[in-house]
DNA sequence: TTGAAAGCGCTACCAT
DNA sequence: ATGGTAGCGCTTTCAA
């Protein structure tokens, strides 16, 4: 088998504490020594078994993070930042794809809680069944900081944005664009989607706005459900002037649907999305977004698990929210490219242009 | 403390070891305290210490995963595949970021066989300093998998593509569309940026195409160094005709700097990259490239691993390829934006075909 | 079918 | 400064 602190102990002739204490550096060792036991592990390639010094020291330097999908860049950017934080100090970190199902989710915290990782950052997929997640959580002692999906009640540590600010944010953009017919497309079950729709309504509200409610049509996250989505909403008549998104990639997938049906973005429609995904101002049409600061939120989770991590009693959960940013681009910029907004019913009639 | 088999055991009167067998469904133990045990492990959110369960047993049920950047799509895309294949079998992928650093790498690789993973999906950082690595890996006795990068001499497992054939695939597709004076934006110094260099380079020595050396730019992996890349190139005269990108990142960076310029693509510029990602036909112009089946690489790997795995002694290392495919779009159709080239019929055809 | 003994490779704690 | 003892929580092996 692989070299043991026993070998190293037994070629020199010292104890096996001395190697321990050696290898790592410990203070209690004299210099002599130490420089022989670390030459000869260099020699023979050792390499500790983190297994047995984590079951030892009940420290396994490795931090859960459960997303849904590590193909949704901005997942993918959180992961960025958390690791960014984290893996200078030593962690490593083990990622779980929950594929936005909380049952899966369960499963592999349940798994992460049994390897005894040191701490926990989720972007929970089960909002409404979170009360067995928060059970075994607690159950089991685990330090953990929810990220971007809020549990509500969940007395816990949270890093994100008040996803109805992004709603408010997104809508009141297009309204001031000119848009009258703002559609929605709308996110999962979760926090970010129903603070998004919120934030959506009662922007609509504020300014008298009124829509049918088929302008809400329900997406997931990627394009390919935004596509889908759009393309019924294109059915709609009257057709919507303005569509705000749930997040980029379904935004990009309405923005290729509306382009396929002939119509222009954003003159026949306007779009805007949320996540300000590293790729959106490349797409068709550069897209009009929210920034979460998404890299922050990995990094700032991070942090506040390591405060965590090292208090000895839990300190009061603390919320963390990021300033939603409106980044406007093509995608939403009617103003250029549709100067006469105000002509009744204009845009509505115009002819599909072909492109 | 958690709880742990020891507490059930005192509770119900039974040994350890009868708990011990109950709750892995072994055979031997009689049904009815089998579930008298399985009640009680639920009842008070019993979770396997997997970290003791690992040292007794010597598997630890993770998968290393090392890959340079798990914010680029590709290699987020293999990690998907991996995990595909790997979950359902109860195993965890550990995913370690190289940041494209050979020592970051090699530290990162011995943490993992430290933990002492079952096996190892690598896609090297390092070719140049590739030794240490393979000793490291030998040293251990590691079962692994390499990747997308092939490191030279090394007798081991491999999935991934033959770069040659991409570049050369890539390139002999530019010349088919009529470009003349083809440049390309290389990436790293490692087997996958030679091999993309040497196809692109064959592809116009066997069409009898000279291009100036300056024609022949370092870019890396991320968009932005295309983007870089490509303005230094269009300082050049004569300005190249069309592009041949390290990978659709690159590519897409070479786009926008190209539009930024007033230029046309393809109709000025042609530009192919690789890696077919999941976004490069939502991109400003729709990119044409040559698919590596990524997805797919990463469930080989992880078949290839988990067969390698199970066998006792080693078997012959195995090199499976996959052969890269040619996707055309926008980016690099000149017959259709320049219609007197060519009859218009045709590639709007295959334009049809594309979408 | 059940269970006792013997580790896995390391660290914490306490002697010396 | 060095080392012995006693685990960490589980599984493997073998005996009952």
């Amino acid at each position: 088998m692989a070299v043991r602190m026993r070998d190293i102990a037994r070629d020199l002739g010292v104890s096996l504490m001395t190697v321990s204490k050696a290898l790592r550096d410990h203070k209690d060792v004299a210099e002599a020594t130490r420089r022989r036991i670390q030459e000869r592990a260099l020699e023979l390639k050792y390499e500790p078994n983190l297994i047995a010094r984590s079951l030892a020291s009940k420290r396994s330097f490795l931090i859960g993070l459960i997303i849904p999908d590590i193909m949704n860049s901005f997942f993918a950017e959180v992961a960025k930042g958390v690791d960014s934080k984290l893996a200078p100090l030593g962690y490593q970190i083990l990622i779980s794809n929950s594929g936005e199902n909380a049952e899966i989710e369960l499963r592999q915290i349940k798994l992460l809680v049994g390897r005894k990782v040191d701490g926990l950052i989720i972007a929970s997929a089960g909002v409404h069944s979170s009360g067995p997640l928060i059970e075994l959580l607690t159950a089991h002692n685990s330090r953990y900081v929810l990220i971007d999906r809020m549990i509500p009640n969940a007395k816990a540590n949270y890093v994100g944005v008040k996803d109805q600010e992004i709603g408010a944010m997104a809508t009141g953009h297009l309204i001031d664009q000119g848009c009258e017919r703002i559609a929605h497309l709308r996110g999962p079950m979760v926090s970010t989607g129903k603070g998004r729709l919120r934030g959506y309504q009662r922007a609509l509200a504020k300014h008298g706005l009124k829509v049918p409610p088929e302008y809400v049509v329900s997406a997931a996250h990627e394009d390919s459900t935004g596509y889908d989505a759009m393309r019924r909403l294109l059915q709609l008549k009257p057709r919507p002037d303005g569509v705000f998104c749930y997040n980029d990639a379904v935004a990009a997938g309405a923005i290729k649907a509306i382009l396929e049906a002939g119509l222009d973005v954003p003159r026949d429609i306007a779009v805007v999305g949320a996540g300000d995904l590293h790729y959106s101002d490349m797409l068709r049409v550069p897209l009009s977004t929210i920034d979460q600061s998404s890299f922050q939120i990995g990094v700032t989770a991070a942090e506040l698990l390591l405060k965590y991590m090292e208090s000895k009693t839990p300190p009061l959960p603390k919320r963390v929210f990021f300033r939603p940013r409106l980044v406007v681009r093509a995608s939403s910029l009617r103003h250029l490219s549709c100067p006469d907004r105000l002509a009744p019913d204009g845009p509505q009639d115009q002819l599909a242009q072909q492109r």
